[in-house]
DNA sequence: ATTTTGTAATCAATGGCATCCACAGCACTC
DNA sequence: GAGTGCTGTGGATGCCATTGATTACAAAAT
């Protein structure tokens, strides 16, 4: 882990379609080593995939939600983090230290499928004490990107 | 926006690395007519790029916190939405109904960076009244992917 | 000090892929 | 029925990814 791969990792962030010759230009390399770096990187699992970033309202999908969750005991967590990987609404699942034990981002088609989520597959659930739903008005920023600091060095 | 998007959605979600060779084999085209697809995809915005997703704790950013901001007035909002555009470490920032004005979803390195954040970046601004933290404990899901249904088949 | 070993890079060759262009099928319009 | 625009196919071309052989260098061992 180090410069060079700090300048890799900035880099497919960037554009996760860049090609190895691009790339390789970029750290002052030769291809084959630029694809011998990216591929460690992924091996080591530091590189999680690639993924294409698609626009949530154009698609379909404008209504965005957090659900703070409360499970009143830790027995039923079990088949609340089942049902969290389950549905694809749910976007992210934090634990969280404070007031309420997990919190979600669910993007849905509009309050219907919003409904469903939290007193349908939510509600069902035996262990859930309480749900808190904040509505998202708008999305401001919203990245998946690590946040390195334009240049650094390795450790 | 019919079937066949559909699936090249999914497909580049699930992959955005494919080739258009891959792709054209599952959605039953040529090559070109994929990349055509794809390309106008991406013209109409609704694939917005193409990045790698990281992993924030092998990248060193292991802690994250979700801040909820409450802004005075109108006034200094342009100030606010500025910084969070500049701060690499604010990965979301939503605006929300409810109790708070903001919530934005943070990932730093340690408590250090959090207090810079927070103490000396956000409070810094003149119209911020309050800011409500919550640290994540672990995150048990993560995934920019729009919530497709698994099968919207074509004709 | 020399050898050994492992790592990481370059170079050259090959096979596959993206890309471009010309052309064909089809629906819609006038 | 001819025109027009959209969408896809097929083939040619040039670039790129990938592989294997080889070299350079650093650290460890004898």
């Amino acid at each position: 882990m180090d410069a060079i791969d700090y300048k890799i990792i900035r880099a497919v962030m960037d554009n996760g379609r860049i090609t190895w010759a691009e790339l390789a230009g970029l750290l002052g390399l030769s291809s084959p080593a630029a694809a011998d770096r990216v591929r460690k990187l992924e091996e080591q699992g530091l590189i999680k995939g690639y993924t294409a970033l698609i626009d949530a309202e154009s698609a379909g999908y404008g209504l965005g939600a957090l659900i703070a969750v409360s499970l009143e005991r830790p027995a039923h967590r079990q088949a609340f983090l089942e049902l969290v990987q389950k549905l694809p609404e749910i976007q992210e699942c934090h634990h969280t230290a404070g007031d309420d034990d997990y919190v979600l981002k669910v993007r849905c088609r509009g309050t219907r499928d919003l409904d469903r989520i939290i007193s349908e597959e939510l509600k069902s659930l035996p262990g859930i004490v309480r749900t808190r739903t904040t509505i998202i008005l708008g999305t401001v920023k919203e990245t998946p990107n690590v946040p390195l600091p334009p240049s650094e060095q390795a450790p």
